[in-house]
DNA sequence: ATAATTGCAAACACTTTGCACCTGT
DNA sequence: ACAGGTGCAAAGTGTTTGCAATTAT
């Protein structure tokens, strides 16, 4: 008692939605990217529902969800061979790249800040914005 | 030549926003906020104004802008004495409290994934979303 | 059968724009 | 005078909700 079950019966939208997801393996979509890919292949899915499925999903802790700086939000597939828990993400505001920065560092960061600031930084939701090297040098 | 010039008459809605930024010092105001002060303060300005004020001033570095994940944003006035352009911020997620964050290691890191990783930080720009001390000790 | 899902249209929240009027220079 | 500023109303985004029809179980 108490949990609420969200309900889970497996529909033609749904399986489509994760699959796709999961096939762009470290890439992130938005939910228009999304719907477009579904009405070229001719298999139009109603926005309102890809926001829905988004939601269950995000919050099953299957996707990841970004939120970009002009308001928006993009959605990854969590793969299980590489948690997104254990990295940062770089965001490069030029070409609009979403980086996966792994490294050691992020942990003493976390580990430093949580120390000496007294703050539990959820690496997850965490973006670095900046310029990417390609961008810097000019594509 | 060239280079546009924004023009810049003095009146006195721009006056009373930037006033009423400074007046925050270190914290950080939505627009909605700034609206409903100067209406409580019997001097309504139009949001439309107060939006275009605090673009300009963004875009000449008087103030801070933050995308909040919830799709809006929050501005801050730019403490001459404290530039935030050397310190990273923290933002609360369950408070919303946004923290600044003075502390070298920040420097580190900048440095570290500009070397290692090649990407630019724009410490500006970058959030830590996470849970405060106080939030975590449960309130 | 019946409970969940779908998707259109409408509602929302935040931001931008068109435009007639007002203000600073 | 006249370029710039103001603010209402309208138009844009991205996202959520109401609801009748559809689909999974």
């Amino acid at each position: 008692m108490g949990v609420k079950r969200p309900a889970n019966y497996s529909t033609q939208q749904g399986r489509l939605i994760l699959g796709y997801l999961a096939s762009l393996e470290d890439r992130h979509v938005t939910v228009s990217q999304i719907v477009q890919y579904f009405r070229k292949q001719k298999i139009p899915i109603g926005q309102t529902t890809v926001y829905r499925h988004l939601e269950k999903l995000y919050n099953s802790g299957t996707i990841h969800r970004y939120a970009l700086s002009d308001g928006g939000a993009c959605y990854q597939y969590v793969r299980d061979d590489r948690p997104c828990q254990e990295h940062f993400h770089l965001k490069c505001e030029k070409c609009g790249d979403l980086i996966h920065l792994e490294c050691d560092l992020l942990e003493e960061i976390q580990n430093h800040v949580y120390k000496k600031h007294d703050f539990q930084i959820d690496a997850l939701k965490t973006v670095f914005y900046g310029i990417c090297g390609r961008c810097i040098a000019g594509r």
